[in-house]
DNA sequence: CTAATCACCTGAAGGC
DNA sequence: TGCCTTCAGGTGATTA
């Protein structure tokens, strides 16, 4: 479900409403959505900072981690309440206050760790694609002597974290480049470029609260706006906003992707 | 090393 | 109405 905007928009709301809460019971209601580790005990336990880095959050806890990713529609919902309507909910968690935080997930495929050694769980995951340490420079460094395509290199975490199918298909075609260009042909001009526009596709992203396709929800169980703005993603059979050439879907590295065949050509 | 395919799950949408 | 196929904000393992 979410990428990093939406993943950041999420960890916005979390540390206004739970910053300071203390577990006080744990109830699994299917409990593969949860990694324990039998050393560690969860009741207690007070968040003191929550945390993101690519599409994970980072709960720190004043011993140990909770560590999530939602993979495609994970739901992190804080409530004064446990609604009736228990479908698809899969862990809840109570804090002293009285406030619940609510885990829900159609198909299952996120999961919550509770850790101590948060490095492990982020062994695979780059650099953040928001952080302060990553500019140009860096962006092009880490693009040496790729010989993949560029949306398979962006899709990739392990490089740098956060992006995923429908900011990369924003980015590459504000950046006018082919998403099946090779990284190795990417001109110096057009990686500053893909940089600077991925930034704008990503920090807009947030400033609308993220994109709700299906099932991204904010902790309130509100929806973002962004889906209202794609130029290319889901947008298929409709006219390019720049050129109006119909913008196209094919499959890039096993994955949808939407472009405009006439701004983004593979040679500029 | 990359690249393709499957696996993990559930549900919505479209074709017939 | 119903059955069947395909696809979905992701990623990790396996195979070629």
């Amino acid at each position: 479900m979410p990428e990093l905007p939406e993943v950041e928009t999420i960890v916005r709301e979390l540390r206004m409403k739970i910053i300071g809460e203390i577990f006080t019971e744990f109830i699994p209601i299917w409990s593969g959505s949860f990694v324990e580790d039998k050393k560690l005990t969860l009741n207690g336990r007070q968040i003191e900072e929550i945390n993101r880095k690519g599409k994970y959050i980072l709960f720190n806890l004043n011993k140990g981690y909770l560590i999530t990713h939602l993979r495609m529609t994970g739901q992190l919902i804080v409530r004064d309440s446990v609604p009736d309507d228990k479908k698809h909910l899969r862990l809840i968690f109570t804090f002293k206050s009285g406030k619940y935080l609510l885990y829900y997930d159609l198909r299952k495929f996120g999961r919550i760790y509770h850790t101590i050694d948060s490095e492990k769980v982020l062994q695979n995951t780059g650099i953040d694609a928001l952080s302060e340490d990553l500019d140009g420079m860096r962006f092009a460094e880490l693009m040496k002597n790729k010989t993949t395509l560029i949306k398979p290199f962006l899709l990739n975490q392990k490089y740098i974290a956060g992006f995923g199918n429908i900011y990369i298909d924003e980015s590459l075609f504000r950046a006018k480049i082919h998403p099946q260009t090779k990284v190795s042909e990417l001109s110096p001009t057009m990686i500053k470029k893909l940089f600077s526009e991925s930034r704008n596709v990503l920090l807009e992203a947030i400033s609308r609260m993220g994109s709700t396709i299906s099932d991204y929800k904010t902790t309130g169980g509100g929806f973002g706006t962004n889906q209202n703005f794609f130029r290319v993603y889901q947008r298929n059979g409709l006219p390019c906003l720049v050129c109006d050439t119909m913008i196209e879907k094919t499959f890039v590295g096993g994955r949808g992707t939407h472009y405009c065949p006439k701004c983004q050509k593979m040679n500029n």
